[in-house]
RNA sequence: CGGGGUGUAGCGCAGGUGGUAGCGCACUUGACUGGGGGUCAAGGGGUCGCAAGUUCAAGUCUUGUCACUCCGACCA
């Protein structure tokens, strides 16, 4: 019996994070690994999580004001170089199409690492006057970067996004837009993946390539990690101008408009399954949970055991609960694991004894915790737990993530933090680029995250150098 | 791109000193079972990553090569 508990269960977390990540991803089976380096299937499990997710952004971006459009997967060699700062940033990572049927190509083309220059040379041909103004754009796509070492969802050479591109009339404008996209990303954390996590600035170091100011989102994983979440640029009319771009305004002069992007990826499955899963597997927030209710019938041979099962399956349907029956031939212990495997939200269980009773055994996911519910009370019942569920789990990561933030005030205390405390350490910076790279090559990784909304005075000083403090930088390692 | 590891059935693995491939799980069929990964019985499934070489004979030895994976550096 153990040898068979074995072959199924997955690395326990304290042992080897990165195992246990990789099992769960196989054994929840969100993705397999393809032909290419890289290039993950994802599974429908999997993907329906990713389409769960999608339909709450988009949702919240149309709310917002945006429209969804397409652009085109390739982009040609000269267009990509128009921005230097922003070809510079991407050259390392991009993958070229150089054959068109059996002809070598004039001009090679890039598979789109992002497309701001596709929009940009779309909003050339479109945007003529400020009546045309604001261009709420966003798409969802794939794109390639050409990785060095990728891991499922965390890293992999292609990977599905969404990424807004807007144009505004004024830079206060784009600047509004940038920070009320983060704020969207935040709540879309915080309400449907219940993940709190840490908003601010990246450093001139850490900015997005071609940006002039790159804001994110920080949540921790469970081992104390960061994870790059989500990120919102403003990138004032750099690019509008390298692209000639031009609107006439009110006062009928020529300008340029200032605009911005964000974007978040597929990642943030691999976010979702590092915050929240724990050694029996997967663990998802209702929300997206593409199963919130799993019903095992006990003794399903019995008569009336099936019937009831559907009978719920119906009624919690109804009042719109992803709800599955397993009616397998598999024993209830195998049920039991496989869906805490996938991390179901909740469980119901139905046997003979419960029907007697008119009651059955609702089963939580995050805290185990089983409770005989009345079937009578059942949809109610279900509802409050998948709130309890989603509380649960907020409150759970917010205090790994309080537990996990530490204090430096002096180098020493840095140094010896960032080797022995995974998690943040909130300290005091000068504002150089130097500081932050001693800082990541002396405690072998460790990088700005981001200078938080909401600061701290912690000192005058500056953690490393000792000058004259700028800013309160969350700093840590990242995947 | 540096350092480690691994390629044998769908998955996880075993196959000292060369002799024609096996185990567990999964799968198929049937019966019994059923409140934490059930039991029994009978089955199906493999050009041993690829390519050369040594040999009467290579999963095993030699050389090369490819892929995946983990840890770093780079990035969402």
């Amino acid at each position: 019996m153990a040898k068979e508990k074995k072959v199924e269960s997955i690395t326990s977390m304290d042992v080897d994070f990165a195992k246990w990540y990789t099992d769960v991803v196989k054994k929840a089976e969100l993705v397999d690994y393809s032909s290419v380096k890289g290039c993950m299937v994802i599974r429908p499990y999997g993907y329906a999580i990713w389409e769960n997710m999608q339909s709450d952004m988009d949702r919240r971006f149309k709310e917002t004001g945006h429209e969804n459009v397409y652009m085109p997967l390739l982009i040609p060699e000269s267009l990509l170089n128009k921005e230097k700062d922003h070809v510079e940033g991407f050259a390392p990572e991009v993958a070229w199409v150089t054959i068109g049927g059996q002809e070598k190509l004039n001009e090679r083309l890039a598979i789109r690492p992002t497309s701001e220059v596709l929009f940009c040379e779309h909003y050339a041909k479109v945007i003529n006057s400020y009546r045309d103004l604001p261009k709420l754009y966003n798409q969802w796509c794939s794109v390639m970067r050409w990785e060095k070492t990728t891991r499922p969802f965390l890293r992999s050479s292609e990977f599905l996004w969404q990424e807004g591109h807007t144009m505004h009339e004024t830079a206060e404008e784009a600047r509004e837009e940038t920070m009320k996209m983060l704020k969207v990303y935040e709540a879309f954390y915080k309400e449907t993946l219940a993940i709190p996590a840490i908003i601010g600035k990246k450093t001139e170091k850490e900015k997005f390539a071609g940006a002039i100011e790159t804001y994110t989102i920080e949540p921790m994983m469970h081992n104390g990690v960061a994870l790059q979440g989500g990120t919102s640029h403003y990138f004032g009319n750099g690019f509008a101008k390298a692209f000639g771009i031009q609107f006439t305004g009110r006062d009928n002069t020529l300008q340029s408009p200032h605009q911005t992007s964000w974007g978040v990826s597929t990642r943030m499955l691999g976010a979702l399954i590092m915050v929240h899963g724990d050694d029996n597997g997967l663990v998802l927030p209702p929300k997206v949970a593409p199963i919130q209710v799993v019903i095992v019938p006990i003794a399903a041979h019995k008569g009336g055991v099936i019937e009831k099962a559907e009978e719920i399956e119906t009624s919690l349907k109804n009042a719109g609960i992803r709800v599955k029956t397993d009616k397998s031939d598999n024993s209830p212990g195998w049920k039991f694991a496989e869906y805490e495997m996938k991390g179901v939200p909740l469980r119901l269980e139905i046997g003979p004894k419960d029907i007697e009773k008119g009651q059955c055994v609702l089963v939580r996911r995050d805290s185990g915790e089983k409770v005989f519910t009345p079937l009578s009370e059942l949809e109610e019942a279900v509802k409050e737990n998948l709130q309890a569920v989603h509380d649960g789990l907020y409150q759970k990561a917010l205090e790994n993530l309080k537990e996990k933030t530490h204090t430096a005030l002096t180098y020493d205390e840095f140094l010896e933090t960032a080797k022995n405390k995974p998690g943040f350490i909130k300290a005091m910076w000068c504002g150089d680029e130097e500081c932050e790279n001693k800082i990541k090559d002396e405690t072998g990784g460790v990088k700005s995250r981001c200078i938080p909304f909401e600061e701290e005075k912690l000192s005058d000083k500056c953690v490393c150098c000792g000058k004259r403090a700028k800013h309160m930088v969350y700093w840590g390692k990242q995947y």
